[in-house]
DNA sequence: CCGAAAATAGCACGATCGTTCGTTTTATCC
DNA sequence: GGATAAAACGAACGATCGTGCTATTTTCGG
């Protein structure tokens, strides 16, 4: 079947449907038993995938952040123009908090501020991810706008991030897509 | 002594030390058991004041709320100049994220993030506020921009809060404030 | 197909969760 | 100051948490 081994195989399993439930409830509700019940296995069948809780948050983390990688840092390469690659970062980034395919927010946002004060490998691993995620942005930024302030637009473009997934999902605005690309619009305009 | 009556300093001293803990550890982590230790109160004498966990959940938004108040729009109110409350109040505000003598960051913004897909009373508590939050932000905008874009302002604004709070607490960097007031500026100047 | 190794299940543990109830202490008012 | 009401406590509940152990099932290489 798959030329991954069995146990492979379960692993991926269980940290899919890990991100799934992580991104509704967010990482630190995120609990064993009903993860185990979700896919029919034991807890401790599940368990022994990861050795501790811990680790299990710190791998739907990396696992999120690998479909990340997927869903909008790889389609930007085939922009050839490097001076737009911020604008389709961007445009990418939007479109995956919008219908990446998980019922929840973007675990990544939520974990970066459920954890922020909460020291431990989760924390760890969420600023690692952030602050991947943030240097990603100064570089496009830096292409886009070589004498630009790109400190402050990549602070700019995240917030807009963040902004507009709690517009989208907690207020419920269904404009909030049109209203947050005038807004990145303005800010290229005015960089 | 004060002029409230003793039940009612007991109340609000729990939610003072609930806001407090909310604010390290998220709404989601606030337990009973910890809050009522920390004060040195029984749990199920500490839980008589508020009839169910939602409950104080709630009060404790709500509380963070009115210290909001206090501490950011509060002040606002005194600048005469109706254009520059914009620029004030978002001034006081990253000043709140920065030192509102909470340990952690500001939970509204957490509940924000963290309660957008999870339904039940403090969901709604969380839109209430935040939308609240936004609405006074669209005031403020159209009061210094009449003719801008004002519903992107905002999005931008409040994005930019949010991206200062994850900067500072969970990335750690010391310039995160200049950098923040630095893109608000741009902010301002291209609308 | 068989035996070793890996994967999963079953069960139990101590801890902690939110919550209830009856009692006891403490505040308030005439 | 003594009656009355409010407030806080102590103990217990069923549930669920993360995490060990041991046994059983399943996978896989020779």
């Amino acid at each position: 079947m798959t030329d991954l081994a069995k146990g492979d195989r379960t692993h991926a399993r269980i940290l899919d449907e890990a991100v799934e439930l992580a991104s509704i409830n967010g990482l630190g509700a995120l609990t064993i038993g009903p993860l185990a019940e979700r896919l029919g296995l034991s807890k401790s069948g599940l368990f022994a995938h990861f050795r501790s809780k811990e680790a299990l948050q710190v791998e739907t983390l990396d696992r999120v952040a690998a479909r990340f990688r997927d869903f909008v840092t790889e389609p930007v390469r085939t922009e050839p123009d490097k001076t737009r690659r911020l604008a389709v970062f961007f445009e990418r980034w939007i479109a995956w908090l919008d219908r990446s395919g998980l019922s929840g927010g973007c675990p990544i946002l939520a974990a970066a501020i459920e954890f922020d004060d909460v020291p431990g490998p989760v924390r760890d691993a969420a600023a690692r991810h952030f602050g991947e995620l943030h240097r990603l942005i100064v570089r496009f930024a830096r292409a886009a706008r070589p004498h630009g302030d790109v400190d402050a637009i990549a602070a700019s473009v995240s917030g807009l991030a963040m902004s507009h997934l709690v517009r989208m999902r907690l207020l419920g605005e269904h404009r909030a897509r049109a209203v947050t690309m005038r807004a990145f619009g303005a800010l290229l305009a005015g960089a």
